[in-house]
Parts: structure tokens; C-alpha cells; sequence
DNA sequence: CGGAATCCCTCGCGATACTG
DNA sequence: CAGTATCGCGAGGGATTCCG
């Protein structure tokens, strides 16, 4: 195996949770298996393809689990793998300070995090 | 001010130090003040350009200060403001998550995290 | 329903050169 | 030494279509 190398360690971390949508998907499994056509729900934003392909890569880097049902019609659920959740603290308080951030920011947090199905078309 | 809507709040935290080289600069400045020209050599693989770039829009979030010291040759330094400060926890964390990825993935964290000036031209 | 495969285009980012 | 300006490439990612 080629060893990469890094100039400190926190790219390491990078190359498993940095890539756009792979922290949100983290937090959302947090709160527990989710299908996919869920996880579309709750990122409004997504496309597909990006979902698929930033869950094939956090199931590579070994912190979530895909679980295949076969069944008609098909349903694949996604979770945390123990690994994963080594990182809850770090999800957790990336949450944290983005609450926080958003009362400095907007002064009201109430009125900027809403309902995730108001904002399936607003863009 | 026009309200974003984000769709869970680590998408906040996301748009302050998301960017490709945030987390390693708010890194290597827990460690103290510095220099551009150190952030520079600490981070080998950046540009000039994409440095100027990450530290002014953490600059505009406010997590970091520029510090302009008016003299010839110029010197510039820039250092954790107390927002910023507010992120340390979870800059650690991610430092110390990434070493133990390290192990986890190559055995041995020594072989991989080296000197910064060795790696400035071997890509 | 979940995902693979294509096409296609934006714009993020690097390379380079220049300024104070 | 620190930063700006300009050009241009190409990978990242969007839209669409097809499959089991």
C-alpha cells in the first residue's frame, strides 16, 4: 500500500468526512438508520448521483454500513458503523457550533432552521 | 439581510471552515500566530493564491484576525480570534481522530506524518 | 426504489506574471 | 514578503436516461 503522506494529521480526517456532503450525511445517521429516499428528503439539495456516489465513499473509508433488503421493491439503508461513531462527538459539536453560529449570524436561529419539505423546491 | 435556509445546522458550520484548507489553517493557528509565509511552508501543497483566498473569507467570518504590521519587508500574521478560539475543541478533535485513522489505516502513524520540507516538491 | 451510465458544462483552482 | 491580476484547463458535479 502506497502511504500517503500528510503535513498534519487533521487531512487525514479530511479525506474521510471533507468531501461536500459526506458531514451531513454523518449527522443525519446519527439520528439513526436512514433509507435513501430518505436521505434525499432531508438534503433537499443532492443530487442522486452525488448521494450515491459520497455514501459509496464513506462505506469505502469504512465508517458507515450499506444494508441491502432483497426485497421488491428494493430498499438500502444506511448506518453508522462502529467506526463511524467515533466520530459522534465530532458530528455532535459541529452541529453545536452551527447553532450558534447561525443565532450570531441571524440573531434567530428559529427563523433560518426549518422544516426540510418547505424547502424541496424553494431553492 | 437575505436568510439562508439551512437544512440542518452543521451546513452553518460547514460554510465557515468547509473550505478545501480552512480546517488545516485554523489547525496549524491553535498552535499560535502565524506568519503567511509559515502558513505557507506548513501547508506545502497550497498556492498563493488559494491561501490569500481561504484566510479572507475566515477573516469575514470572523474566526481568524489579519494582523498588518506597517514596515518594509511587510509582515503579516494572522491568529485565532476569540470566535475562533470557540472552534478549538473540534479542531482538536479532528487532529486527533486523524491520527488514529492513521494508524488504523497504515499501522504505523511515524511512517506517514513527516517532515513538512520533504514533501515540497515529491507530490 | 435504488443506482448505474452518459453527456456536458461550469467554475474552482493552478500557473504565471506583476505591484508596492 | 504579501498580495493582486489574468488566463485557461479539467475534474467535480448537474441533468437526464436506462436498468434490475
Amino acid at each position: 500500500m502506497q502511504k500517503k503522506k500528510y503535513n498534519i494529521s487533521v487531512e487525514a480526517t479530511l479525506e474521510v468526512i471533507g468531501g461536500k456532503w459526506k458531514c451531513v450525511i454523518l449527522c443525519h445517521l446519527t439520528h439513526g438508520k436512514k433509507r435513501t429516499s430518505e436521505l434525499k428528503r432531508l438534503m433537499p439539495g443532492i443530487t442522486q448521483k452525488m448521494l450515491t456516489q459520497q455514501l459509496r465513499e464513506l462505506e469505502e473509508d469504512g465508517v458507515i454500513h450499506r444494508i441491502v433488503h432483497n426485497q421488491v421493491p428494493p430498499k438500502v439503508e444506511y448506518e453508522l458503523s462502529e467506526y463511524g461513531w467515533s466520530l459522534q462527538d465530532i458530528l455532535d459539536s459541529l452541529c453545536a457550533w452551527g447553532e450558534k453560529h447561525i443565532s450570531r449570524v441571524y440573531g434567530d436561529k428559529f427563523a433560518v432552521l426549518e422544516e426540510n419539505v418547505l424547502n424541496d423546491k424553494l431553492k
